[in-house]
DNA sequence: TCAGATAATGACTGATGGTCAGTCAAGATA
DNA sequence: TATCTTGACTGACCATCAGTCATTATCTGA
């Protein structure tokens, strides 16, 4: 069936088009104040028409947002397949996640109203399951990594895999939301060292979960 | 002049009386949800009245969520009043903000709108203000305490105090604001002990702040 | 060529944040 | 006591915008 097929082809191709014109208006007005209207206009649709293939604004916002996702999923799947040592690999994500923030703070800063399910009024339980398992994926990439550590010794053997993904993911995330705010206040008033501020943090949880072995054998990583 | 007096307090007294009713409905509807015309009603006053005390719906929102600030301000207050040595009160303060979290979580939550400017479109420049004073006022308590804990050579003293509070503290807000929205998850299907992973991520930054000499006398404090 | 299906839309509605001209009562003035 | 002034308060109104629906346009297979 070969009509069916570039249907099916062209409405994905559709699909796209809303979300390159979702995306544009998004990032140059915010979810509140970019408008449906204005959305189909830069798509050059009808408003009616992307309502066929997205239910509401809310979840259009999410959509986009997992473009964001998937950019950061392969900025970490890079970050971990250069055959270094599994702390290094660690420490990579890490870097590739300040990296996201940094080139792609847009996307940063969707997640903001992802993670604010108050703000929610209209966001389709569809959306929310996808959002999810998007999620899902990023944390089991960590979470292999830190099993990984384990088993080889160079994080400690008592502690959770998944506590532990956690704890790194937490402090990494709280500290880039805060300088997201705080950035050219900290910067220019208080003067601190964003970049330096985030390694350091990440090496006092690192330290915390290595072996004592690990931590002589990779005194270097920490600089 | 006392009528001048009289009125100015019940100018006060009305300002509180909508602050008490949008609390009720901010709390049980969310910032979305709830409407100035609900808020109103609660208050016994027209709709009109609440912008003669409040700008905007937005700034009647930050209002309430200064109330939580006051809240978290007290807590604090108290953690660091025991007259313990300072690396308790920081631990102190690690456990009262965790206090805040947990019992008072409707506060807790209004902060992801005040840390998502992107979502601000009708907050004033006054209320912005007010929400920095504020918040100032709690970060001179952490930084004060470790500037404390610097002089007495319990932490480091190639560490900055204003990055070492921004580190905590994010360390901190990052992991409960994942806890909220993650709780029954975590609880449930990964078995996750969330007091003692907020426990576990707060002594590893801090055992990354601390000498050796207090991380030997103060060695009964992690365990 | 035409019937049926599917895609697309413009006009519409309902909800709601915010505004404003006007009311009314308490206090000032005489 | 009668009149004026002030300012707190309000109801009716407006503008905006997410989302709906009846209708139209386009394509396809017979």
């Amino acid at each position: 069936m070969g009509i069916a097929e570039r249907k099916e082809r062209e409405k994905e191709a559709r699909r796209g088009e809303i979300l390159e014109a979702a995306e544009k208006v998004f990032f140059e007005k915010g979810l509140n104040q970019a408008t449906m209207d204005e959305i189909a206009a830069e798509a050059e649709l009808g408003k009616s028409t992307l309502y066929l293939y997205y239910r509401s604004k809310e979840d259009l916002y999410l959509a986009v947002m997992m473009r964001g996702s998937e950019v950061m999923f392969r900025l970490f799947m890079e970050a971990t397949s250069t055959g270094e040592p599994t702390l290094k690999l660690i420490r990579n994500l890490g870097d590739a996640y300040y990296e996201f923030f940094k080139k792609h703070r847009n996307y940063f800063r969707m997640y903001y109203f992802f993670e604010s399910p108050d703000l929610h009024t209209q966001v389709s339980d569809e959306m929310k399951a996808a959002c999810f398992r998007n999620d899902e994926k990023i944390w089991g990439l960590v979470i292999g990594l830190i099993r990984k550590a384990i088993a080889e010794k160079v994080f400690r053997d008592d502690i959770d895999p998944q506590q532990t993904a956690v704890i790194l993911w937490a402090n990494a995330n709280g500290l880039m939301r805060q300088m997201d705010r705080m950035e050219p206040y900290w910067r220019d008033a208080m003067k601190i060292d964003l970049d330096a501020t985030l390694r350091r943090a990440n090496t006092f949880v690192l330290q915390g979960m290595m072996t004592d072995k690990a931590k002589k054998q990779f005194a270097g990583l920490f600089e």
